[in-house]
DNA sequence: ACCTGAACACCGTTCAAGT
DNA sequence: ACCTGAACACCGTTCAAGT
């Protein structure tokens, strides 16, 4: 009752994260082992050596596929004509969603290791965040969307670790968006309007 | 070259929270062992047991005195007779301090553990918050103080974890405190003035 | 009460060897 | 090119036994 994709030689590496992404949801990383991932798929303990270098290259991979997902949940949300407010409200609820739901793979990457991959890790994680930056037309330096970004991922971090209840989210969002979005909210920023 | 405290019979917890303190800070929370801590602090791999029934204990134990030394920090940064905005800055410049200073304890703090004493570091989370819930006098339902708090909280991980570079933090904080308590920033939530 | 030593079942990582 | 099997040096956790 293990494997969820089996394996069927050549696909290996696709075969470790997908066991590697269930497990981690449902154990969190520190459950994850490459030895029990070689075993559920049916290969020697030995064998992901090939694929992932060591354990943090594997973590480094879920990380990245992790941007990919939420990058395209954000590119979706934000993905219509109306106004900028109701395209963020759509980002932030997109966001919250995927941070919420997958505290455990967002934890792994937002994660501070230090033999990390930094630079394939930032680019992914540059790319799924641009969307955000378009909402702040008037922002040139990043600064309003990177602390709009930064207030999306506390609040899902807030949650996660069990210092504010879930129920809450939802106003949590409406008084962050308000902040941001208001009419007028950028005039003290020095983005003109 | 291991020991910082030497363990004297009768303090063994403390030694190993020492010790272990040092390593988190050196390389992160997944190099924490306990055989490890207990070969450092001069007694055999069984005893830590004693004081810490299994691994994530530990954490957890890191967790709330990492809490403690946060709750410190922030009291005294809001203890002034300034206006609000000018303690929040300084509550604000405290956190982020801490939170990108002691980023790998931060890390284990936030944690979200299945197996964790959630009580009891809620309970240390809370009270360490509790200073900054005051900042914000109009804010019944703790909104706002929950939205500035993880807006701080969110600047420090997108820091920690690269996507951010740490030069651009004092710009970050100043958007914030901006959006927060400039004159009327609470106007739209509700909280009257 | 507090600690030790041995034991068990795990790890990650490496490396010769197989196909 | 890709995988296996054995080997090495680690883990966490338990538990009888010592003082």
């Amino acid at each position: 009752m293990a494997e969820g994709v089996q394996y069927r030689r050549g696909n290996l590496r696709e075969a470790l994260l997908d066991r590697a992404i269930a497990v981690l949801r449902e154990r969190g990383a520190d459950a994850l082992s490459l030895r029990e991932l070689a075993r559920d798929v049916g290969v020697s303990h030995a064998a992901p050596a090939r694929h992932f270098a060591d354990r943090g290259q594997l973590l480094d991979a879920l990380s990245v596929a992790g941007f990919a997902v939420l990058a395209e949940r954000i590119r979706d949300a934000v993905a219509s004509d109306d106004e900028p407010g109701v395209r963020a409200r759509r980002a932030a609820d997109a966001y919250l969603d995927f941070a919420i739901g997958e505290a455990k793979l967002v934890e792994v990457m937002f994660r501070h290791e230090d033999g990390r991959d930094a630079e394939a890790i930032g680019r992914s994680a540059t790319a799924a965040f641009a969307p955000i930056q378009d909402l702040f037309p008037h922002d040139e330096e990043g600064r309003a969307a990177t602390v709009f970004l930064a207030t999306l991922q506390g609040i899902a971090g807030l949650v996660n670790c069990g210092v504010v209840p879930a129920e809450s989210v939802p106003g949590l969002a409406d008084d962050a968006i308000a902040r941001f979005f208001a009419p007028g909210a950028d005039d003290e920023q020095g983005g003109g309007r």
